[in-house]
DNA sequence: CGGAGGCGAGATAACGTTATCTCGAAGGGT
DNA sequence: ACCCTTCGAGATAACGTTATCTCGCCTCCG
């Protein structure tokens, strides 16, 4: 910047305000500063920039995997791009040690505010970041332990949704395999689809599965709720992954059983019979979350708010198989 | 940080010797600092200590889309958290001006490298940064028009294996259907089969389709390729998309078509047969690229280096039918 | 014709770090 | 006893920006 003056032959203030484009500059300097900025390839400084200013126009985004499908990512960066933010992604990879290197790494840049999808439980961590102003919402899931914004899809909803619409077909024995119940999710669709079996009148015993996601846990949870006396007819999946499993078990089996899964996905459309699935509202969740953060940022005492974004039952094949079939 | 050396009572320069663990202090002044920090939950600013370094200890990640599967990006992170660096990834959601303002601005926040997923054709804007020092890997493809490095798959050897694979399974009419000759994957894969058909004395007539990728336009493809009086009886697919949507096309149809992906993902397992694919090798491309660009942080101006990286096909049951089957 | 007011542009001081230089004290060797 | 070395710690100057203040000039009005 220094250069850039001393070629246009006047003050570094003057090359700032071009720069910036301060109107109290002569056109006549400006294409002059102009001239010297592109002769000498003249690239500002964020850095410093931020420094003095104090902002960062930067959002972090701190999810499980980059590098998985994740639509409330994609609508994130849409939306903070719609409010002329730059949106810096990582990955977690479930790992409590490397989110929290992550959160701590945005954090020491400065960055304006963070999205967080929360693993584990131990947050403890964000605390002094938060008293020090942090901006944070976390998406996906709250933040245990923590009264922090969040945005969170209507898991209850859902399950009760899938039930329903398997009971509506015709369905008596409705099974549910998911994910572990130390993840939040996974507790929170299970403990709903225990109450559908509950307000249902029907008995618990053997139809809810959660657990890791193994191959072998879910072949055997199939396999257990097709045995005994009395079989599941239709089955419900806590998310995308089960429900690909699930699936693969099914297959070649000779009897028909239904199926409604937790996440829509690319494969949905692709098997035979496309898959019913409860579907998220991604683009809902991403919006709501950057509108979340920003009111945050601008007013850092704002009540917090927990918001429940509602899910929609998409109906494809899968869930209408009547039982027997 | 001033405050942390008034309430230790000690020199600015102190706090930051204590930080950054410099041995020339005193254990009983170390304490102090540090329970000075821990009582201001300081934070140390890492926009003034990289303005003041000079580096950042940060890499970017250009790539077409974060919220897709995109292995290549899983094994960029891993690597370059082998190497103490911290990755921030951004999408250019295949659009050359988004492309360019992501990369401009981690230019102005002076990453110390960027691997970037080229798109299109207009990289211009990219010379002066790279006379400036940018370093810069390409992945996937290379930079139109400029000499950069590069990690690219060996599309050619590729689709090689695919046709030779089918070739030997008794096909002798196979079709090509893939991504759009304007894409330099698209372009590459469709000119290898081109040289396969050549090669193997078959009439390229009607058997190769690129374009964009539109479930229409892939099912006439599709249409195309079965009827006539020579109907193929094998096809090679482009990318994990164009393999989905002709998955899709071919299910219910009467005769059996075999099928050779390019690309593995999630999908092939799931389907009926398994779908035989050519893969890429993503943890080396990825490890390669992040390897390559530290190579070139630390000697700027060594020659630069084109890697390709080699493909294996994985023969899981749908490249494997017979003709006529 | 003189002074007030406005406007364009320069000088200087921050922003929060770290590197260099300096300095004082302590310790050991002659 | 003196000097030299060593080591710990402070003062100061950068890194590359922008905000504040100031100043000079021009214009317009009384």
């Amino acid at each position: 910047m220094v250069d850039v003056a001393r070629e246009a032959g006047v003050a570094l203030r003057t090359v700032s305000r071009v720069v910036n484009q301060d109107p109290t500059v002569g056109s006549d300097l400006a294409t002059r500063v102009h001239a010297a900025i592109a002769s000498l390839e003249y690239q500002p400084d964020e850095r410093a920039r931020q420094l003095r200013l104090g902002v960062t126009g930067t959002l972090g985004a701190a999810v499980r995997q980059l590098s998985h499908v994740n639509p409330v990512l994609q609508a994130l960066e849409r939306s903070a791009r719609a409010a002329k933010l730059m949106v810096l992604a990582a990955s977690t990879e479930d790992d409590e040690q490397l989110e929290r290197d992550v959160v701590m790494s945005m954090c020491r840049r400065r960055f304006d505010g963070i999205i967080l999808e929360p693993i584990g439980s131990g947050h403890d961590y964000l605390v002094p970041e938060l008293d020090a102003g942090l901006s944070l919402v976390a998406v996906d899931r709250p933040v245990h332990g923590l009264d922090v914004d969040c945005v969170i899809s209507d898991n209850v909803a859902g399950i009760e949704l899938a039930f329903e619409h398997l009971v509506r077909h015709g369905h008596e024995r409705v099974a549910y395999i998911g994910d572990d119940e130390r993840i939040f999710t996974g507790h929170e669709r299970a403990a709903a689809f225990r109450g559908c079996l509950a307000a249902h009148g029907a008995p618990a015993e053997g139809m809810v599965h959660p657990g890791r996601i193994e191959p072998g846990r879910i072949a055997a949870a199939v396999h257990t709720v097709l045995s005994g006396p009395s079989p599941a007819t239709a089955v419900v999946t806590g998310n995308a992954t089960t429900s690909v499993e699930v699936l693969r078990c099914l297959r070649g089996g000779s009897e028909r059983v239904a199926v409604v899964g937790f996440d829509d996905s690319e494969l949905a459309t692709s098997l035979r019979p496309d898959l019913t699935v409860v579907a998220q509202d991604a683009a809902t969740i991403g919006g709501t979350a950057i509108d979340m953060l920003l009111a945050r940022i601008a007013d850092p005492g704002r009540p917090v708010r927990r918001v429940t974004v509602p899910v929609e039952l998409i109906a494809r094949g899968s869930g209408e198989s009547p039982p027997g079939a």
